[in-house]
DNA sequence: GCGCGACTGTCATATCGCTGTCATATTTTC
DNA sequence: GAAAATATGACAGCGATATGACAGTCGCGC
């Protein structure tokens, strides 16, 4: 559960957290909210992230430009704590499909986002929650070079000040984790960063 | 690293120079920092610079209207070394987005940039950086002579000093790496310098 | 509210690979 | 065959990466 009360503050948090869900009132101070919808679903990072808007009662015009804003649906204030629920479990459910919960394998490394594991040949890895996120995108993202750079920002977040070397850090301890039959899967690709390669 | 004490200067040199990232302080002699970073992101040539701004401490105004005028992050007095160096990379990393290249294949030889990889037909090659700089190069500047100085130029970057003779031991490695089976696409042009071709 | 264990980011240090250069061998040219 | 150009092998310095340790945080269970 994450908050703010204004644009300017969700706009980062959301950068930076990346959060599930996004509960947006139409008054906000600074930025209204509706452009901060629009914001957050022009920009790639954020794109994918459902919003519910909160609009006063009666106010239809608010509720079209909303949703035209890119909401994923809109609340009319008040609404019972039930209605709020049932409308954010519809949100949630719609917006997790199968991309996300699909399981990776390889090489008898399955990592499995809906029981939030990762096994080699069945047997249940010790791996911490960076580690996890690390491997989920490397997973996702194979045969490909990135920088430590590129890994700050998708691994980490945008809005995330940390120091480049840290990579190298999770890196190992991912490795550490993968164990002796699958830690050749990561890959040192001097001078540029790392990769998750089948090959080689 | 550019520095002008007033904003007028500053505006002149950031159209003049380029600069890669504006530091601003919120405090500036004639027109306020906030209003130069405003003039910034409406012009064309300048709106692309990523912008910090900085702020005394508190000021929480101000740091909202200095986002809202565009500014990429703020930081606030005082702060500390690292943290400045921290949020100036974190902006420069998100300002640079990575240029996208194609593989380029050539008799069974392929250079891929996104995995960094060099493969012969499917096997991948033991390569090291500057080799794979040569051979990018090469790849992409087919059938034509370059001398010694050119490759430096191209390869190594203008502003290096190094011996002629050490792209011979480059063209080497490279020519060692690729092994048998390709060497031959790198050809010696006698009191010239290097060619990659396909033909003899 | 407190203590504990898990997790993170950073640093100092150890390693390892890459680089440029040189001396020497080989090839080419005339 | 001599001179010039290029190829090759060796090497030491340097820089990038790997590793181990550590202190601060956070969440959780008591």
């Amino acid at each position: 559960m994450l908050e703010a009360d204004n644009a300017q503050t969700a706009h980062a948090i959301a950068l930076d957290r990346k959060p599930d869900l996004i509960l947006l009132d139409w008054m906000m101070p600074g930025t209204s909210g509706i452009e901060l919808a629009r914001r957050l679903k022009r920009e790639e990072a954020t794109a994918e992230m459902p919003i519910i808007l909160l609009t006063a009662k009666g106010e239809e015009d608010n509720k079209v430009q909303g949703l035209e804003a890119g909401a994923d649906d809109y609340i009319t204030k008040p609404f019972s704590p039930r209605e709020l629920v049932a409308r954010l479990k519809a949100v949630l459910r719609r917006a997790t499909p199968p991309g996300i919960e699909e399981a990776v394998e390889v090489e008898g490394l399955r990592l499995d986002p809906s029981s939030h594991r990762v096994t080699s040949h069945g047997g249940a890895l010790e791996i911490g929650p960076t580690e996890y996120r690390l491997l989920q995108f490397f997973m996702t993202h194979q045969e490909r070079a990135y920088t430590r750079s590129q890994l700050l920002d998708q691994v980490w977040g945008g809005n995330v000040y940390v120091e480049e070397r840290t990579v190298d850090v999770h890196i190992r301890r991912l490795r550490k984790s993968l164990g002796d039959g699958h830690q050749h899967l990561i890959q040192t690709v001097r001078g540029t960063g790392y990769r998750f390669s089948i090959r080689e």
